[in-house]
DNA sequence: CTAAAGATAGACT
DNA sequence: GTCTATCTTTAGG
């Protein structure tokens, strides 16, 4: 049984869905029939009301998801190499989301391993850039709502208790000091840096 | 039209 | 630990 998590789930603040979607189940089912999944073990989250967010200056065409309804994905091309998957989540403000840091690998580990060219399991989705290659998202992606069983979305998943860790974000310059980077505790599937 | 910077990963010292 | 490839997006003339 599949448990999709509601867009009310998303119309909460985006600190606040950026916590709670950890230990959450992103899902992604290929054009081909395979289904890849993974535990959300690490999140970040951006608003409007700040500078480090894409979307602080204003409305742009690539930043346009994040100003739109809750629970669509956002996904952004950077460095000339990757890409960074976003879910749009916010709450008082014009425009926010949660980045996707980093899963644990669940089902379709073969394809991932084939998609990265690694084996080795921790190699595989513990990045913005690693996760969106391992789950084969790009820009066809963008605006995808992951609150409908379609080819990208978020489900409830059976996890235990666990605590979480809230640290500074990573690889931005501007508002460094608020600790909205977040993970599962002694989890080992986090970025490292 | 031209230029500069960026929410990274991987290779190299 | 430090350095660079690489190209989309965005700002400015």
């Amino acid at each position: 049984m599949k448990f999709i998590l509601p867009k009310s789930f998303y119309a909460r603040s985006t600190i606040q869905v950026a916590q709670d979607i950890l230990g959450k189940k992103l899902v992604r089912i290929l054009d081909n029939g395979t289904v890849l999944s993974g535990i959300i073990t690490e999140t970040e989250a951006y608003q409007s009301d700040e500078p480090a967010c894409h979307a602080h200056k204003g409305c742009t065409e690539r930043t346009a998801p994040l100003f739109g309804p809750v629970g669509h994905a956002y996904v952004y091309f950077i460095y000339g190499n990757y890409f960074c998957l976003n879910i749009v989540a916010k709450k008082g403000v014009t425009a926010g989301g949660v980045l996707i840091r980093a899963v644990e690998p669940v089902e379709g580990v073969e394809y991932m391993q084939h998609a990265r060219k690694t084996s080795n399991i921790k190699n595989l989705t513990t990045g913005p850039g690693k996760l969106t290659q391992a789950f084969n998202i790009t820009k066809n992606e963008q605006g995808t709502d992951v609150t409908q069983q379609g080819s990208l979305y978020i489900a409830r998943a059976d996890v235990g208790p666990f605590q979480i860790v809230a640290t500074p974000r990573i690889g931005i310059s501007q508002a460094v000091d608020k600790n909205w980077r977040f993970y599962i505790k002694n989890n080992q599937f986090v970025s490292k840096r």
